[in-house]
RNA sequence: GCCCGGGUGGCGGAAUGGCAGACGCGAUGGACUCAAAAUCCAUUGUCCGCAAGGGCGUGCGGGUUCGAGUCCCGCCCCGGGCACCA
């Protein structure tokens, strides 16, 4: 596609020039307000791909939008270079995880800047850098020695594709890897975690203020999973301390202790300590039989089986009874595995009627129902196989069947329930979440290795401050074994311990990559920090980032984590104080789509940015994104987006050829004689300034000065509110005009307001051509100017479109004056001959009048 | 199953309850050219009509309203998230 100006050597020139200008450089000590803008940094995977453009074109605007509106702004960049592929290519090819993360980190950071988008790069960090290591190793002594940190044995997630352990984030709903998709396994290992359930209260209550989307809210504070209820005790019969053993009861959390009374049997989990006492040896057999199937099964049968609600209620009778504390009465107890281990007690108490899990598995075992809550008319009382609504009843209601509960709504009658059983001294109210503290430790070499040695005499001693960074050895062996290197080598295991120097062992698991990443935005903040991860104060500045940007799938992961690192760090005192969290808004963009699915690398359907930045360039690819559609949504890519690029490229040719002149011509291109000549009074040899009338305007002038100023005052409106492709196209609109506008005998003074005003109003988006033409017209730097201020009073319309219906249909328009009343708009109405055409003499019913866009005649 | 989004021309998409389809892509015709590219001009929801003009149109069915793409009720379809968490 021929261009008007030489895109590449333009693009090519400005970015020299906003690296070496240094431009984008900013220090807390900036008089101008503080902005903090940042995309999330990425894993450097090489070159950057199109989800990568259009995050850094998002990005890059706010920052030379927020610049030009006066404020000093924040833009850093990193790498977040720990992680397994690096590792992976070191098993293949031999080559050192850092060889290989450096190589793409240079790619990844040249093609950045060859979109044009502009960062402090003074700031960069990156995860696998030692001086980044040893503070995130600090942070990690802090965490331990305010028991945020913890080792513990657990049934963790063991991935067999990544040879590692993975946290509960990571696991998908179908039991498979996130990042491998392998089947994850459970095993029983000593790991690392944090503390982060500490924080659940903190990490609910604290979404309500963000100003995030909702869908990402709503995601955390499910993860979260915080649910109300009661622990109790169901004392077994026969294990009332009379027999000479110790009396045993059964603790069970429920979230409906109002619907006790209709308790018909209690369930444990397969796990669960007192399976062996409860059973009896009759039934032994049948248990044993469940347990070892629960275990082996897990999450591999449940995909079998269609997972969740559809499951078989598979369970087995202990032999055993309890008594339900509110009745007196005793119930049987099963084992059964759609209780889990983890959650609440490991126990429950079974209401059939009214929870779905209980009901199906009482239909399968033809346990008894009770009803606790009157159902609604209509409600079938058998349910299930002879269809119709029915079964388990969750809705609101009056208690029944419930002696003093009798009457009461849910809510009253949950709050007695409670105060009953801690008045009788059998239980308490309780809080349980479903959120699990964060398992941190991997097995793995390139990441950062968890600073602490193991000592005979001493237990888990850390690492001492003044011996950081802990780091991996170079001079290891990368092979296929799925055993890390790092436990393999003698040199590193082997140590000795900090306190009595005596021989010890160094822990030789690596921490989640995801722990580096929840800190870093507070390193950018003050990178140079020599004796600490970061300065409270210098971070006080900058902190809370005002505008975050990335994607969707970080909802909960790695949200979740930077929140948690962001509150814990400041109760520490690392972290300002008053932080409590850490981005204050969050933008979460649309993905790149093609045929139906995600562009990534690894389902091999990129497409390469780096071929359009040669032909169309930087900023017609930028513009395309923009253009495109709504920010937030996805972008499918097809074989018409070419075109739809091209397109772009075509509309930044005529705002060239307005700003500039069309006597630019690329070197291969020649310089026909009819080239840009007759008629074409855009412009000009030497651009704008010099062209057009002076003296006097026309009413058509004035026209054009309106519509520039309507333009800054939509296009300001359009940015704030994300929505860059109306923007765009309201810029085209004024190109549509200004245009022909040009080629006729235009005031100078006018055209140059359009075309400086167009070119000020889109440096945020194409900052290459806009720069170029800006420099050409005024010898200074468009994107140092402030942003464009529109004059109310040519925003207001002179005259309007009234439009003029019978019935509903629009039968006439008619110029009018903005301020026209009510009657007047109603008497030209009904003056039209269009109208009275339309009427043929029928007496008008109503005449709504809404001065001065409409008025609604009704016969 | 539950919870969010979303269904508008050939395509991407616009539209504080008040002119549906801005802007762009594609398509068609024209100007310029020996020719092409580039550029410029015009047309482009659909049906009827020579035209003026008119009918019908925002997934489906109802409703509220002078007026509904927009609000309410009930469905259908697509995308995403969650899914034995008691």
């Amino acid at each position: 596609m021929a261009r008007a100006y030489d895109v590449v050597a333009i693009e090519r020139k400005w970015q020299e020039r906003w690296a070496a200008e240094g431009t984008y450089e900013v220090d807390a000590d900036d008089p101008r307000p503080p902005w903090y803008v940042l995309t999330m940094y990425p894993y450097p995977s090489g070159p950057a791909h199109m989800g990568h453009v259009r995050n850094y074109t998002f990005g890059d605007l706010l920052v030379r939008h927020r610049t030009m509106l006066g404020h000093a702004v924040l833009s850093p960049f990193g790498f977040d270079s720990f992680g397994l592929p690096a590792e992976n290519a070191a098993i293949k090819t031999g080559t050192h995880p850092r060889t290989f993360t450096d190589a793409r980190i240079a790619e990844l950071k040249e093609s950045i800047v060859a979109l044009g988008a502009v960062y402090d790069w003074r700031r960069e960090v990156r995860s696998h850098d030692p001086e980044y290591i040893k503070w995130t190793q600090v942070i990690f002594q802090r965490l331990l020695a305010a028991d945020l940190a913890y080792r513990a044995s657990a049934p963790v997630n063991w991935c067999p594709g990544c040879q590692t352990v993975l946290a509960n984030e990571q696991v998908l709903a179908d039991g498979t890897c996130e990042r491998s998709g392998d089947v994850v396994e459970q095993r029983d290992l000593e790991q690392w975690f944090f503390r982060i359930t500490r924080y659940a209260d903190e990490l609910l209550e604290g979404l309500d203020d963000l100003e995030w989307p909702e869908r990402v809210k709503t995601m955390q504070r499910n993860w979260i999973g915080r649910s109300e209820g009661a622990e109790f005790d169901l004392p077994v019969v026969g294990r009332d301390g009379s027999d000479g053993r110790p009396p045993l009861a059964l603790r069970v959390f429920t979230t409906r202790p109002d619907t006790s009374f209709g308790m018909t049997y209690a369930v444990v989990a397969p796990e669960h300590p007192l399976v062996d006492e409860l059973t009896t040896d009759d039934r032994r057999a049948a248990v044993e039989e469940l347990r070892a199937r629960a275990v082996a099964s897990s999450d591999i049968e449940r995909l079998a089986e269609g997972g969740g609600a559809a499951l078989t209620k598979r369970g087995a009778f202990t032999g055993a009874h309890v008594v339900n504390p509110f009745t007196g009465g005793e119930v049987p107890v099963y084992v059964a595995d759609y209780v889990l281990t983890g959650y609440g007690t490991g126990a429950i108490m079974a209401v059939p009627a009214e929870d779905a899990r209980d009901w199906a598995f009482a239909e399968a075992h033809g346990l008894p129902v009770v009803r606790t809550v009157q159902p609604p008319e209509g409600w079938d009382e058998h349910g299930g196989p002879d269809g119709g609504p029915g079964g388990a009843y969750t809705g609101p209601g009056a208690k029944i069947n419930s002696a003093w509960l009798d009457g009461l709504d849910i809510p009253t009658a949950k709050e007695r329930a409670i105060e009953w059983l801690e008045s009788e001294g059998i239980g308490t109210r309780t809080v349980n979440y479903r959120l699990r503290d964060w398992l941190v430790s991997r097995q793995r070499f390139w990441g950062c290795p968890i600073p602490v040695v193991t000592c005979p005499e001493h237990g888990i001693v850390p690492v001492p401050e003044d011996q950081l960074p802990v780091l991996a050895p170079d001079d290891v062996e990368f092979r296929p074994t799925g055993e890390s290197p790092l436990s393999t080598s003698e040199a590193f295991r082997i140590t000795t311990c900090p306190i009595c120097g005596g021989p010890a062992e160094r822990e030789t698991d690596t921490m989640d990559t995801f722990v580096d990443s929840s800190w870093y935005f507070l390193r950018f903040t003050d990178p140079w920090s020599p004796d600490k991860p970061f300065d409270p104060g210098t971070a006080a500045h900058w902190m809370p980032v005002d505008q975050y940007i990335g994607g969707i799938e970080h909802a909960i992961l790695h949200l979740l984590y930077a929140r948690f690192f962001t509150k814990a760090l400041a109760d520490l005192g690392l972290a300002p104080a008053g932080l409590r969290e850490p981005f204050a808004r969050l933008f979460t963009q649309g993905m790149i789509r093609m045929d139906g699915t995600k562009m990534s690398k690894s389902k091999g359907n990129l497409v390469a940015p780096s071929r359009y930045l040669s032909t169309v360039g930087a900023d017609a690819l930028r513009l395309f994104h923009l253009f495109v559609g709504p920010p937030a949504d996805d972008v499918d890519w097809s074989e018409q987006t070419d075109s739809v690029i091209e397109g772009c490229g075509r509309f930044l040719d005529r705002l060239w050829r307005l700003a500039v002149g069309s006597d630019e011509r690329r070197p291969d291109q020649g310089s026909g004689d009819g080239d840009g000549g007759e008629g074409s009074g855009a412009g000009g040899p030497g651009g704008g300034g010099a062209v057009g009338r002076s003296g006097p305007r026309t009413a058509a002038d004035d026209e054009v000065r309106r519509a520039t100023h309507r333009l800054v005052d939509r296009v300001s409106r359009d940015y704030e509110r994300w929505s860059y492709n109306t923007a765009v196209a309201a810029c085209m609109e004024l190109v549509n005009v200004v245009a022909p506008y040009a080629r006729d005998d235009p005031h100078a003074e006018v055209l140059d307001e359009a075309v400086d005003t167009l070119l000020l109003l889109l440096a945020p988006m194409v900052p290459h051509v806009t720069a170029e033409a800006w420099e050409r017209r005024h010898g200074t730097a468009v994107h140092a100017q402030a942003w464009p201020v529109a004059d109310p009073a040519l925003v207001a319309h002179e005259t309007v479109t009234l439009v003029v219906q019978v019935n509903g249909k629009v039968r006439d328009r008619l110029e009018v004056e903005p301020g026209i009343s009510e009657e007047d708009a109603a008497g030209a109405a009904l003056a039209s001959a269009r109208v009275r055409d339309v009427l043929a003499g029928a007496e008008p019913k109503r005449v709504i009048s809404r001065p001065p866009r409409l008025v609604n005649v009704v016969v």
